[in-house]
DNA sequence: TACAGTTACGTCCAACGTAACAATA
DNA sequence: TATTGTTACGTTGGACGTAACTGTA
């Protein structure tokens, strides 16, 4: 594996500047000085050994390349922005409380040894259990005041449609 | 859209560390001293916030957040290799010579026109004629001494199953 | 003691901002 | 002349390698 010519913050830089058609205004919306701009894409032109905008007008745009390329920046960019989110997400869970709704007579009989070893694994979660029937726990859940429950119903509203499950 | 922490160099040696799970060959394979890959690694976890490998044991092994975030790396550094080598071979076409196979009956009446609208967008490149028939053709595409034709036969061989379409 | 990882430190490159310059409408 | 991009330059943060230190079989 050849090591990569190319900087995350070059692929920020040339993202910016080719949506915007504008250094000027890319680099205000960076928070950095237009020369950087400048000197970025044209080191990453370099690397690259290929043109990714023509200057010859006044307002500048992307060579053919330079749209092919764009497509490939975007794409890492937004991986990479996923994975921290997803992240984000993790180390939430991970300090947070779970708030788990569940019909009395499941709760009483089922949930005790679930209960018990998901905080052997999971000793940083606090988990808060509401026991209640199913109509108050539809409620609660609609209304963010739930992460999940354990019940049934016929009809689900739209709010609720997408299933998750957690093992 | 907020600044990314991360730099691709930190991905680099995160992914190789924790394919080898093994920081001193990691920073062999990656030509660069050992503390580096330490210190690198350190600054991507502090600056995701999230501990990527558990190193209470002698070989180190990722944490399950690792695992995932493994997953992005590696997606978002092969997008950007594939990047690169989509360009070399946009490169390489740009100051190449296209060798195409053309029957003569065909290349007589249908090829003037098209060729001579193809070289004004593409003055860069060569193209070389052979008009020859069509076992000819086949025997030069499948030698890899055309880049591509204009024929028919009914059994195409293994070799050229791919279809390219260039517009 | 051998091996793997971390910490400390001095060097150097490259990204930065400021400023001067060039080109085009 | 106003607007936009480029070139020049001095400063500095950070990535590097060397070396010393820590911890574990």
């Amino acid at each position: 594996m050849k090591k990569l010519p190319v900087e995350l913050r070059q692929l920020e830089y040339f993202q910016m500047a080719a949506r915007l058609r504008n250094l000027t205004r890319a680099a205000e919306r960076l928070h950095v000085s237009q020369p950087n701009v400048t000197v970025a894409i044209k080191k990453l032109e370099h690397a690259l050994g290929i043109q990714l905008f023509d200057r010859s007008q006044k307002q500048l745009s992307l060579t053919p390349e330079g749209n092919v390329f764009l497509a490939r920046a975007d794409s890492a960019l937004h991986t990479i922005h996923d994975a921290i989110l997803e992240l984000d997400d993790y180390k939430q869970l991970q300090k947070g409380t779970i708030r788990i709704g569940i019909p009395p007579m499941i709760g009483a009989y089922l949930f005790p040894r679930i209960f018990s070893s998901f905080q052997q694994q999971h000793p940083q979660l606090s988990i808060y259990l509401y026991e209640e029937g199913s109509m108050a726990i539809r409620e609660k859940l609609e209304g963010d005041d739930l992460d999940f429950s354990f019940c049934r119903w016929q009809h689900a509203s739209l709010s609720l449609e997408s299933p998750t499950i957690i093992r």
